[in-house]
DNA sequence: ACTCATTTCGCAAACGTTTGAAATAATGCT
DNA sequence: AGCATTATTTCAAACGTTTGCGAAATGAGT
């Protein structure tokens, strides 16, 4: 049922003159009549023509679309590393196609492999985290097509990299809670089979150190969801009631432990000082504003999509580049104590 | 810098045949001797072979690609929006390219646009508030592609539409506080220029009247942010001390409601009794948890989809559909009294 | 041996655009 | 008038794939 866009040819009749001549009319090529300029460019105008980008995209092998590929973007995080690609992006005229992995590894391949038979000009990736063989990025780089990872480190492939300084975010953190008074935090860290859980658990342990507090057996737990922090901290608090910080390897749990701290009657922050990973959507939402370490998604995205389109335009094979944002501690209200 | 995927020509070099043949066999062509199709087969496979997908749209004018164009993504309704139109596109080999027009008309105009000369086989869209001319819509129409609209929906335009009974999910919150004992409840409502804003103080109003309760002067508040609600309550609860019950026409403004409750030393549900309309991510996080109305973001966009994949492939022009979602009453803490 | 049918394959055009090279037309110069 | 320039336009190939049609080769039937 589809209609017809105007072509170059179109024109070309109309004016009864060579489908080239219109091209370079178009483009203002030297070599061509100033009158049948005008009239090209005229009619053109008049037509709305518009050059059609898949016949461009097969002559120049050259699409103007990026691929990104994110484990949910229904995540807060993800959507606005997008929302940074996507603004990079379209200021020099690219686009942007989007699948999710749902962390599936064998999505992602498929994802890879469809989006690559689209000419995809370049891939922004965030790794699933159940990928384990990294053979379909190796088949990417073989084949040229410039790819960037974010948040997620790949060391398996050589390829341009947007990280976080988890380490200092979670330093920072805690150092900001020590110094509000707390003397007993505990970590509500992540899975330490990922970067980083154990970046974040180490950042908090250095700023322990540094402050001379000693870390004991059950200063961090592995903890890294809402829920989780729901059943798990009221028989926590139970058996450690002089607990008076909580650094949280997430936004999500850290409201979680929020509401456990309320169910046992304490005040946030006065009795317990909190403070979550992330600065996504939420941490103004709670009550009191939960204060965290804004992770720079927006920021992150922003510079994967230049480092993308400068891998694009450059032919000189420059080795691969490592970029490391840092983080930011955002203070708000659940871990304020008047001093 | 470009590599080479793996070409229908490559195959045909090799093998000394031509590439027509190569194709014939590749699809199991009847014309194709059985030995020449293995050795072709089991070369393409050999060689990763993948058709090029825009050599493919060049020629058969399709692209497996659906333009998706929503005012902003960050937001949680949207991000479901979008993944319940890529779970069913991908269910049927298409991909999504994703804009945003950032509530803006011109950014609007410019991505159909730009997506337009993509050969995008059809476009779902979610309107931009300050949309007010519909010409590029029309162009649309005219060129014969299709377009569904989702949520916000286009009179102007002969297109598909999947909308949510937004009078209804209205209706079905405020008689839900009225049942929990809510004598005076106000309602928070949305901008009176939009249809949502509208139908969902009229379904508002219907409840009250169904029930008799009389509507006062300042039983609906035009106020739809969270930050609005944190500066209109407190003067509003000042002025009116027996409020027990806050429809708003979404759960941030509810949230921000909920908090102003708290700042005046009241407690929900107790005293005064909330419900949020959206069902997002927020209304789990909030203390004590939000009572909402899901909207239904993954199902419209599943429906959206699979209107528009039926759209795509019929060539039959039968008339346009507006399909309009039941939303949900969901019950949680806030608006739930002992009775 | 000749025709006819069958099997198997290649040619060429098409999608819309760009671009080097060739062709044509127009002008200037002697 | 003849030739060389210059200005303007067209041709043809290319990108990767599909597909109608024709061609070549094989075999069978007479």
């Amino acid at each position: 049922m589809k209609g017809h866009q105007v072509t170059i040819k179109d024109i070309a009749k109309i004016l009864h003159i060579s489908p080239s001549t219109v091209s370079r009319a178009l483009k203002d090529h030297p070599d061509i009549n100033p009158q049948t300029k005008k009239n090209v460019q005229e009619l053109a105008k008049k037509l709305n023509y518009k050059p059609n980008q898949v016949a461009l995209n097969l002559l120049q092998k050259e699409s103007k679309i990026i691929g990104v590929i994110v484990p949910e973007f229904i995540h807060y995080f993800f959507s606005t590393v997008i929302s940074g690609i996507e603004k990079i992006a379209n200021e020099s005229g690219y686009h942007i196609i989007i699948a999710q992995s749902n962390e599936s590894y064998h999505k992602e391949v498929e994802n890879i492999q469809a989006l690559l038979s689209s000419n995809i000009d370049g891939f922004i990736i965030t790794m699933a985290k159940t990928t384990l063989n990294f053979d379909h990025f190796k088949n990417v780089e073989e084949i040229g097509v410039p790819m960037v990872f974010v948040d997620r480190s790949c060391e398996e492939v050589n390829a341009d990299e947007v990280l976080v300084d988890d380490f200092d975010g979670a330093y920072k953190a805690t150092k900001h809670l020590i110094e509000n008074g707390c003397k007993n935090i505990i970590h509500l860290a992540g899975p330490q089979n990922l970067e980083i859980g154990v970046k974040r658990k180490e950042g908090f342990l250095a700023a322990l150190n540094e402050s001379g507090i000693d870390v004991k057996d059950f200063s961090v737990q592995i903890c890294d969801s809402h829920d989780h922090a729901l059943r798990l901290m009221p028989e926590l608090f139970s058996r450690h009631n002089n607990i008076d910080g909580i650094f949280a390897v997430n936004d999500l749990t850290a409201v979680g432990a929020m509401k456990a701290v309320k169910m046992i009657n304490k005040k946030v922050p006065e009795d317990i000082a909190i403070s979550g990973f992330t600065n996504s959507f939420i941490s103004n939402i709670t009550d009191p504003e939960l204060t965290t370490i804004d992770q720079k998604g927006f920021e992150m995205g922003q510079h994967a999509a230049r480092m993308l389109l400068k891998r694009i335009k450059s032919d000189e094979n420059y080795g691969p580049v490592t970029t490391i944002l840092n983080t930011e501690l955002v203070v708000r209200k659940s871990s304020l104590r008047k001093k």
